[in-house]
DNA sequence: GTCTATATGTAGATAGAC
DNA sequence: GTCTATCTACATATAGAC
């Protein structure tokens, strides 16, 4: 919803049906590639193949490869930036006190309920957020899709904290969210190393006991 | 330290002083250039014109990328192995009891202590292992190179929560080990986050940091 | 908007002289 | 062990017909 979102130029006017399913799976076939096989592992005709087009039209409507990539990113940071906004303005309106499982589920249960309940899609997405973060040659794409939101929460959070070292929040709240990231790209890991033991676990149980991990984390590392 | 260690193939008798350095070199090379750009990201000719040395010999050393990229994850990943179990064993011989600080200590301070007071390739390292574990396709090196001690360390923490399901275990591990390594190649974000205020904070306080928030996470997240 | 054909560069890998 | 020269494949990107 920010800028980056018209396909090929300025529009003139409304563009046919068919280009807009055309876009669509386009971005969505680079969106499974780049999660999928990073930035350069993705070539422009896999993504071709994937969406099932010739090459000139991922080029039409993508652009170049590089700004496809970053309006593949920008697309559902979007969606995802105002779900958690949302969720953090009806905790406020709800009138309960903002404690930290509260904001902290503000900010992770909303990724965690798309990537459940949603397309797989966005599982995906959050490998391709590990390759963003792994990759500095990405950090404008960071500052310009993750970083505001990140600002409000971490402001909120400082309310609860007063006195405390901003660097030290800031710290916690990263650690956090590299724990949400690992969590959905991970699982497989956490699977092997649990060995046979272990119940399956279903989504909602996952994120308390993430949301638990984290808020425990603030606590001890920042102090109740 | 494990198998891949062999320059060509079936080393005959020992290999020149020449040839172990442009070896070395051509690994240190390689290693900067994967951690920073991932395995795509970084070619053939890129890695040989760091090392300052023609095509050819990358691969007369390093054999095929693939291998080559193995190789360097390994490298490191048997000495990172080798701190910590050395660091294990040493808390065990202490007489001390193996409680939850002194556990994540032995797996977490001595990459850090690397990380500060080395070469800056260890730096570099964690962005090397975000980028496998970002990456589906690496899963084996992952499996090779890191499970097995990490396996040690979960056996270790299960003692200090009988009863708990070993899956939620291992995930609180996990999500430690991601905290970690978003402390190494995220720090730009979090002074970022942070803005202008914060001092700047020495290598030992940012461990203690991390291993007190691991530590209520643990608590938290599994009971005392 | 879509597709075929192609221009231009660079990738990984090796042959073979030294 | 080292280096030059080169093979082959595939990359991104676009021109131009439809």
């Amino acid at each position: 919803m920010t800028a980056v979102d018209a396909p090929p130029r300025k529009r003139k006017r409304a563009p046919s049906k068919r280009s807009l399913e055309t876009r669509a799976r386009i971005l969505d076939a680079a969106e499974r590639l780049f999660a999928q096989n990073g930035f350069e592992g993705a070539s422009m005709r896999d993504i071709a193949a994937e969406a099932g087009v010739p090459v000139a039209l991922v080029n039409f409507h993508g652009g170049a490869k590089e700004a496809l990539f970053a309006t593949v990113v920008a697309r559902r940071a979007d969606v995802l930036a105002q779900h958690r906004l949302q969720a953090l303005d009806a905790a406020r309106a709800s009138g309960a006190p903002l404690d930290l499982a509260v904001l902290l589920g503000c900010f992770i249960r909303p990724y965690l309920a798309l990537a459940a309940s949603g397309e797989p899609q966005w599982t995906a997405y959050a490998r391709l957020i590990a390759h963003v973060s792994a990759d500095e040659r990405w950090r404008p794409i960071s500052e310009r899709c993750f970083d505001p939101t990140a600002a409000v929460f971490v402001e909120e959070l400082s309310g609860l904290f007063p006195g405390q070292d901003t660097q030290r929040l800031a710290a916690a709240f990263v650690f956090s969210i590299s724990a949400m990231l690992s969590l959905a790209t991970s699982r497989w890991r956490i699977e092997a190393m649990a060995g046979a033991s272990g119940q399956p676990a279903e989504a909602d149980a996952w994120a308390d006991f993430l949301i638990g991990f984290c808020e425990g984390g603030f606590r001890s590392a920042l102090g109740a």
